[in-house]
DNA sequence: TATGAATGAGTGTTCATTCAT
DNA sequence: TATGAATGAACACTCATTCAT
């Protein structure tokens, strides 16, 4: 390896700063200058900002669907599976916030350009209420509602931790968010 | 009286770019051609491209958290309150998605900007919670997670609308999301 | 006199936000709020900026060339018309700062565009200078140098008022500068 | 090295377009155009426009205050120091009258933002001044008075030659002028 | 390969001037 | 006549991108 880790410490800054202030706010100086690298340098491995933008989501946007999917894979059953997801939610953010943050913001600017709905971490969640309703542990619930109920649960709860209305590690908290999730789940197919 | 309603087809312009590409995606050139009016004219109302966002933000932000302060001052019971805030919630995107979603984005740029918590509509929320538990008609749950809880089950479905993976009318959903709501909270004081 | 004032209160705050700004400084609605009145009112009076700042320079200017020239009339002798010129400048100075300010700053703006040289100040020295020639009162100095030379001492004095190198009434510091004003005119004409 | 001279062509054309038209008259465009380079260069040396006008005056003012410093410095007795400091004006500006030009105008925008007045050229000449006084070669003259006296003769000299009323090489004239300079400070201090 | 100076289109903002009321 | 909202052409400045070194 002749790596001088150019791309590495341009990918780690960019995600922090695109965390920090969005894509739009950032500029190529300033991931630059934020890398101790020069501008040009930037464009050896991207072809622009956008490709950069695009291909930091895209990894971390697919990674953590394949995660899931992972997950959905390895555990039986719907609240094992809603358990695993929920952790590995809370564990990611946790382990890295920024990267956790620019993937929930950066899904505004990035996501409508983007096609390939399959790789989504939303896919999984949807994949697991599918599983769960045909094995009859969920009623004939609306699988995108059942999913965007359980990812809300996570998600919202991360966003109270940036803005600071939540502290402490997430983790701590992933056994009551799943019990949430399952909860919401089964609610959203009872009889209105 | 001279109704030029610059002010009003620049605002409207406004909300529905800033939802469209975010504030910092769109130029005061973009609002002016959309309006049909000057560049030079924004300028009279309002000081800076900043200042409209935030004012137009702001004023939204304002109104949501009154209206939902409302609904928990005018209803009895968690249930009926929780009813009664998703239900808000569903209206609202379904009269003016774009507003929504504006709200939504400009969050993560604006808020950090702002001070005044009291006005923001997870306050209500959290309001509606404390009061539950107060009542013994909810565990002692961490309150903010629970209103997080709440609130991510109707932020992530009109997002999902926003994005396609859901269709048709919110205030549909509503009564169903109010149940997982409800749901959700209550599981979250339940024993680990 | 049906005056409402609006040409005084608009020459007046334009003299001294020129005098305090420069021309090019100052702004058609800095005047019209310094005067109390609305910028198209000002646009009755004077069709543009330009030609605001160019009739009170233009004023200010021949009154003060006439003004010497009275003096170059009335006075007899070289001294006599020094002494009264420089005093009558000192006058000019104590009495309305802002007017002679403006009018040393606008002659680097507004001179050039102009053409009619018999009504400028230094004319009068000039004047002044040519018979004191004449009369055997001055040696065969440069006419415009000698002129300079008078002018030079009173304005750069007044200038280091400005800048607050020299305090208090430049009334009282004529008969000095008058002084040295004629002795140095007189050491022109001596032989190198 | 790669000698682009982008700044050496900025700087050059920005005195010369300063010189002739005010800082506030000039664009940026204009200078950048005069130039011969892009908007975007000059801002790769130059943070601001007020900066590329403050580092240009500071630098002249400063080169001449030192100047002079260096004259008073090195010429025995008032006379000679006055000799030396007005025949390096003059010899300034005929070197280049419109660096001469821009430091005339300038300090109108630009002094009142500076604070150091020890590198001030008016300081040399104060210096020469007061040693006179000590020394006995003058009588008890007033210090700010006496320089503004000869500095007003030899600027507004430059002046006049500025605007077409003097013309001709001045250092041809510098013996006059000092001279002139000379006997006016003498006759300051003679009694009223 | 890496650098950073240079480019030029685009940004938010100002402002002299016009004009409907 | 007086107002002040509206205009539109600047303006100073930024920044993604290119390219000579």
């Amino acid at each position: 390896m002749r790596t001088t880790g150019v791309k590495e410490k341009a990918e780690r800054a960019a995600i922090d700063l695109f965390a920090a202030r969005g894509v739009n706010g950032v500029s190529i100086a300033d991931i630059a200058d934020a890398a101790g690298i020069s501008q040009g340098a930037l464009y050896r491995h991207y072809r622009s900002k956008g490709e950069l933008a695009g291909h930091l989501f895209l990894e971390a946007y697919r990674l953590t669907g394949a995660e899931l999917q992972a997950i959905v894979a390895r555990e039986q059953g719907f609240s094992r599976r809603i358990e695993g997801m929920v952790g590995h939610f809370c564990d990611l953010y946790d382990r890295d916030a920024a990267l956790f943050r620019f993937m929930l913001l950066a899904q505004h600017e990035l996501l409508p350009a983007m096609s390939n709905n399959a790789v989504a971490p939303a896919a999984a969640v949807e994949q697991a209420v599918a599983a769960a309703i045909e094995a009859g542990e969920l009623g004939a619930v609306d699988i995108p509602i059942a999913a965007a109920t359980i990812m809300g649960i996570v998600l919202q709860t991360a966003l109270f931790h940036v803005y600071g209305r939540v502290a402490g590690s997430l983790a701590a908290r992933a056994p009551a968010l799943a019990r949430a999730a399952i909860a919401a789940a089964r609610a959203l197919g009872r009889a209105g």
